[in-house]
DNA sequence: TTGTCTGCAAACAGTTTGCACTCCG
DNA sequence: CGGAGTGCAAACTGTTTGCAGACAA
């Protein structure tokens, strides 16, 4: 739950308090990774009349007040989460298209080694790593397993991944 | 450099081979990393006339014919090379938006780790991870760096990404 | 009142698709 | 020749912007 003090501190920046903006907030914190296109769709059930473009606007706005993050996760649009639910990395299943979430701790000793290795800074909240979840990795394994995508027997489906690995 | 047989295996699945999918071909040869708009930027460089929607064609087909593939890099387009050097991952500079490539062994350790953890087969070849480059984490680098919390990733305006606005 | 915000519509970037014509095989 | 492939234009998705009116402070 976001607490109010956002609200003061949205003031005390030269803002102003619409209804629009407490509920994409709102919306974004319901709905966790979530679309701007979805969160209007969100919104609008509350408010009908709301525009895309004030949804754009305002996530632009939240995030600079540092309230709300957004991450890419596949091709299509990016997906916003409060930034307190910010650390962690997405998980993207190629299968299921679902997001699973990751502390960003497993991932500790691989920034550490591209840090050592290429004297590369790792940030990996704002992108999601690819590949399939248990459930879809189980199914889709091919007899052999190799590597997935080795066969870019993918015909190029669509979306969600195109072409490579295994669509 | 792309042995030629892979027209006979073009023509082999009934496949035609015309001069803009060498073309194309050839240009994601030449520019690695290069989005769509770029390829038909260089192919027209031969041949004026090629339209967008041919490179978009082709290069779904050469990726079906597993002869490139593409990674996703930030917001913008995605970037395609051959197929043959796909052994590495990206890693995107947020600073001078550079795409640093590195061997994929780097990520094995991690990549088990998550299997391990959570059952997730990993596939870091299709999209970028983000951070920055030595050379930029050195100017980057704030005093301490902990917490993005002064929100290291900035503004998201400066999402380094498309932001390059070629075209 | 006043100046921030919003809704609307039009503009954009990137990508896809329908269709008639072209030209590889 | 015949049909795969191409160019073209129009359609689409996701996002941004200019502008006039609306409303928070």
């Amino acid at each position: 739950m976001v607490s109010t003090d956002w609200q003061s501190d949205l003031r005390k920046r030269g803002y102003r308090l619409t209804p629009q903006r407490q509920l994409v907030l709102e919306a974004v914190e319901r709905l966790e990774h979530a679309t701007p296109d979805e969160l209007l769709t969100e919104v609008r059930r509350t408010a009908g009349g709301v525009n895309v473009s004030t949804v754009y606007r305002t996530l632009d706005l939240l995030e600079e007040l540092g309230l709300v993050s957004h991450s890419h996760i596949g091709h299509g649009p990016p997906t916003y989460h409060l930034a307190e639910h910010h650390d962690h990395m997405h998980l993207m299943c190629r299968g299921c298209e679902e997001v699973l979430e990751a502390p960003l701790e497993l991932a500790e000793p691989f920034a550490e080694r591209l840090r050592a290795a290429l004297g590369f800074e790792t940030d990996l909240r704002h992108f999601a790593i690819f590949g399939h979840c248990a459930k879809c990795a189980a199914g889709h394994r091919a007899p052999d397993d190799g590597e997935p995508g080795a066969d870019g027997s993918g015909r190029e489906g669509s979306e969600a991944d195109a072409g490579v690995g295994r669509s």
